[in-house]
DNA sequence: GTCTATAGTCGGATAGAC
DNA sequence: GTCTATCCGACTATAGAC
């Protein structure tokens, strides 16, 4: 059924691109070895050359992968957005809400799950230091969710500017991103042991509260 | 003066330094390499063993180096704060100007100076992957830095759990970080060419903005 | 102090047996 | 499809001439 139609052996594919992700997430396409991720996925090393033609075809299967996954996660909030309209005082309520929604789902999935934690290694790596990849990322979900945010804080918040409203929408992401790029520094600064469900929580509405405050009318 | 006392030659060893920034900041240590960092400070790769011990003696010079630029950089401030009482009304119009105060010297450090640019690499590196370095920059400033903007939120908000002021504090970094991290996504989201100083100066009105919404009394 | 030459290790990819 | 063996290039570090 979900195989493609020819022989594949039953999971070799599937171990290599699920241990790809974290070694290629730890070390970086350049440091990482095809040796580490063969021994990861516990399968013989010459099967990355022959179902990925080599290391950079398995890095962009495992783009695409993580790309497809995103976009499934986000794609029905981010309809909604573009479908709804904003008019008057119920309009700015309801992006309000979209805003909330897309913040809780956005630290959730960075913070909360392992998978988004696996994911968001490689999307950071790609933002810090774009690789021809990069512009798989960009085009499947970044411009999307950025875009989606701005329209959301032009109708909440009365801004008029789109440029304004990007710069934003980059500090709603930035307060959420930053509890995944310094964990460590909150981790050591704060003595936990990573986040536990509860501190999860905390985050979650210091967050949200934050963005309710700065998406404020300018004259309230 | 400034030499160690010893006889080296004027400037193998600080051209090292310099070229071995950007390149470990590019590449991380691990897929940095030895020549690289030679070619690109025009000098021959033995002289790496031979200042440094090698390439992870090289690594920590840089992360020394780095640390003392920032502690130097950010040390007037920081004393500042802590010497500081915030009592009444004062003491939180005072703690709030601190804030705009950090915020606008990080921006700038970070997304204005070509320095800072080049320090952030490896900084935001050693973030999301510490090596053995981390400690140096930890304690070195990072965790200065945290406690500080906590005592400042804490006095503005009148938050008084330390543990939510330093979250609050990390989403205040947060929006600064971001303009570092995702500066690709949001130079092709908004078709830019880096940061012209007109956009940091609206960038820097929006942190500081945010920061004083974020930072109102709950009562206000 | 600076250089060349080279030792020794580890990387990705391939050939060919099974 | 999966494996072993192997090639070849690139890496760090060192020895020793100058």
């Amino acid at each position: 059924m979900a195989k493609k139609g020819n022989t594949h052996a039953p999971g070799t594919r599937e171990h290599l691109l699920e241990a790809a992700i974290d070694v290629f997430g730890r070390h970086g396409f350049d440091s990482a070895t095809t040796r580490m991720i063969a021994k990861a996925a516990n399968v013989n090393i010459a099967a990355i050359p022959y179902y990925f033609g080599g290391k950079s075809g398995l890095y962009q299967a495992v783009i695409d992968y993580i790309v497809d996954h995103i976009k499934k996660e986000a794609g029905e909030l981010l309809e909604q957005i573009g479908g709804a309209t904003f008019t008057g005082d119920t309009g700015r309520q309801l992006a309000r809400k979209l805003i909330q929604a897309v913040l809780e789902r956005f630290i959730n999935f960075i913070a909360g799950s392992e998978q988004g934690q696996r994911f968001s290694r490689i999307i950071l790596r790609e933002q810090m230091f774009p690789s021809p990849a990069y512009d798989t990322i960009f085009k499947g979900f970044l411009k999307p969710v950025l875009n989606a945010l701005s329209i959301l804080i032009m109708a909440a918040s009365g801004e008029s500017d789109p440029r304004q409203a990007t710069f934003r929408a980059m500090t709603l992401m930035g307060q959420v991103v930053i509890f995944r790029v310094a964990r460590e520094t909150i981790v050591r600064g704060l003595d936990l042991e990573g986040y536990s469900p509860e501190e999860l929580e905390e985050i979650r509405r210091v967050i949200v509260a934050n963005a309710l405050a700065i998406t404020e009318m300018p004259s309230e």
